[in-house]
RNA sequence: CGGUGAGUAGCGCAGCCUGGUAGCGCACCUGCCUUGGGAGCAGGGGGUCGCUGGUUCGAUUCCAGUCUCACCGACCA
């Protein structure tokens, strides 16, 4: 490709809206360009490079057993009714008529399409395992896009489905797929995580996000230092605790805590630490059902465990309304003890060993002292609640320590069962002629979001460091002036003898100061930089710069494309 | 959806408080010059100041509304 033929618009200065390292390079870049909120133009080199890896995807897929096909975006309403998911999946999900005012969406994810359209072709056990999957624009009506390519509304998803005949070759095709992305992710050189994760909205039993790890990441993400173990905070189990207060039951005692509303300030007024209080805390469902938490003082509640716990679509924090009707304090002072209305009282497994607690009164500047959990107050259930921290005990090995990272989610599998199968009834027949109902999974990588994390994760301040496998072009020649023939002679067989190798290259033929061709081919991230001048020229030398490293090496004309074909080949080697 | 901030040339910004029809840097065009890390000189083109309405002789500037965009939040006693 000659550059000056090709279209790269770079830009010198940071665009002011962009955040994120990533989004601010694919901007500067020229990958990319905004045409409304979280909806994007793929230029030509970001297309490139979003092709790279779909194809990475795709080779993998196919290995796997996968099958490639196409789904429509536009979607009728029916099939999403029938799921259920019409009414539950809330404003992410845009809505419109067509001519003939019939309801359509803009796909957000394809259970229900591939769903239908496998229970009108399968009929038999024998047709399966079956895993069909595509990479297609998505629509997804953000509340808020934001980081370009890393939240955005309309993007590109690869979305694959199985279906299996039961729960254990449906745990296989799971495997499968599980086992094919971490080979997708390592092969883009990426520093990843596999993690336990919660199923969200798509549902379903157990699922692992695939998180690459960067300090920009929305999520959260713990991994064990001894073991493998390693889940998304919103899911991460606490480990048990033992019992920290020991003796005899004390009596129970009102004490004055006057202006103490908060866990620290009670602590430090009763002059104790805040891992002998409990914190107590309201939350309500969309149809007002209230529940009360209680969780150890200098613990976090993760709402998302409480939220399984109980089954609700939507949790909640009480309103101060509804915190006094049951309570009759306001919020500072709430506790267990004495409560005007029977609700459901749940406490985190840790505060099963807690003994002569303190805990609010339900009164304004009051609390107790000495309070204990049997005698003074009962719960209905010991649950784990409480958001794991950095440091805490390994739940599966014990030994090691948690660690915690942020992490971009760029991959997520799930295995589904028959929610979507049963919904829509895409049945089979099995051996012995019973119908029987088919087991699904679900998988899905972002495969902008991909190419985003890469970014986010290789680049210096001159701009993107491409892993080769995903790189626009695997390398460049740069001719340092172009009005030398010399130079430019040089410059141009390297240029065919590279191409002729199959090797996708940058020729930067353009009539610039070298500075300027320098740092473009460091901002949009060139892996190889084969620089040809007239000093290096004159002995029959040629320079290539390793844009990671910044090692340079300086070749002879003869040898330059064999070594650089030979660089290019061990980046792209990967594992069978 | 709530909060904050911003919309002035392709990009980054100034001007607005104190009204008189717009400026800087980069980019772009022409010429000269220059060629190993975003050169220099000279000349030039480009803006209904987001939109609508109001006040005024006169509005980019003041007022009201509206749209768009970004960031923060929707996380806790």
């Amino acid at each position: 490709m000659l550059y000056s033929r090709y279209f790269i618009p770079t830009i010198k200065e940071t665009p002011s809206d962009a955040e994120v390292v990533s989004h601010q390079l694919m901007l500067r870049a020229g990958m990319i360009r905004k045409l409304a909120s979280g909806i994007y133009n793929y230029l030509p080199l970001g297309l490139r490079s979003i092709r790279k890896f779909e194809n990475i995807v795709r080779e993998e897929m196919n290995k796997a057993d996968a099958i490639e096909m196409l789904m429509p975006s536009v979607q009728p309403a029916e099939l999403w009714q029938e799921s259920g998911r019409w009414a539950f999946y809330g404003k992410e999900l845009l809505r419109f008529k067509d001519r003939k005012e019939a309801e359509f969406c803009m796909g957000p994810t394809h259970e229900e399409v591939i769903t239908d359209m496998v229970r009108r072709e399968i009929k038999s056990y024998r047709q399966m395992p079956l895993n069909f999957y595509q990479i297609q624009t998505k629509f997804r009506d953000e509340i808020r896009p934001r980081f370009g390519l890393m939240r955005g509304r309309e993007f590109i998803m690869k979305d694959a489905y199985s279906f299996d005949v039961d729960s254990s070759a449906a745990d296989l095709s799971y495997e499968k797929m599980y086992n094919a992305y971490m080979r997708i992710f390592e092969r883009c050189g990426l520093n990843f995580r596999a993690v336990e994760a919660d199923t969200g909205s798509i549902g379903g039993s157990s699922s692992h996000e695939f998180m690459v790890l960067a300090d920009s990441g929305e999520d959260a993400i713990v991994s064990c230092d001894a073991c493998r173990y390693a889940a998304n905070i919103e899911k991460a189990e606490s480990p048990l605790f033992t019992a920290i207060c020991s003796g005899g039951s004390e009596p129970l005692q009102k004490v004055p805590t006057p202006e103490m509303k908060t866990i620290a300030d009670v602590a430090a007024f009763l002059n104790v630490t805040a891992d002998k209080t409990v914190k107590t805390l309201v939350y309500a469902s969309e149809t007002g059902e209230l529940v009360m938490a209680l969780l150890r003082g200098d613990h976090e509640l993760n709402e998302l465990k409480l939220k399984n716990h109980l089954g609700w679509d939507e949790i909640l924090m009480a309103t101060e309304e509804q915190i006094f009707a049951c309570t009759g304090s306001p919020v500072g002072f709430l506790g267990p003890i004495g409560l005007k209305q029977d609700i459901p009282v749940i406490a985190d497994r840790v505060v099963q060993g807690m003994t002569n607690v303190v805990l609010g009164a339900n009164e304004i500047d009051l609390h107790y002292i000495n309070a204990n959990c049997g005698r003074d107050f009962e719960v209905s259930g010991f649950i784990d609640i409480r958001t794991v921290e950095a440091g805490d005990a390994c739940p599966r090995c014990g030994s090691g320590k948690l660690e915690m990272w942020r992490g971009i989610e760029v991959g997520h599998v799930f295995k589904l069962g028959t929610k979507y199968s049963k919904s829509l009834s895409a049945t089979y027949l099995d051996a012995n002629g019973r119908e029987q109902i088919i087991f699904m999974g679900c998988y899905g990588i972002g495969i902008g979001r991909t190419v985003a994390a890469a970014i986010e994760q290789n680049h210096d301040e001159n701009g993107i460091i491409f892993p080769i496998p995903i790189a626009p072009f695997h390398c460049s020649v740069v001719a340092v002036n172009t009005k030398d023939a010399g130079v430019m002679a040089a410059a141009e067989e390297i240029y065919f003898r590279l191409e002729k190798l199959g090797i996708e290259v940058l020729f930067d033929d353009r009539d610039e100061r070298p500075g300027v061709k320098f740092k473009d081919n460091d901002l949009i991230g060139i892996p190889l930089r084969i620089v040809v001048g007239s000093k290096g020229l004159a002995e029959g030398k040629v320079e290539v710069k390793v844009r990671s490293t910044g090692e340079v090496l300086s070749l002879s004309l003869n040898d330059v494309t064999t070594a650089v074909k030979q660089l290019i080949d061990a980046a792209l080697v990967h594992t069978e």
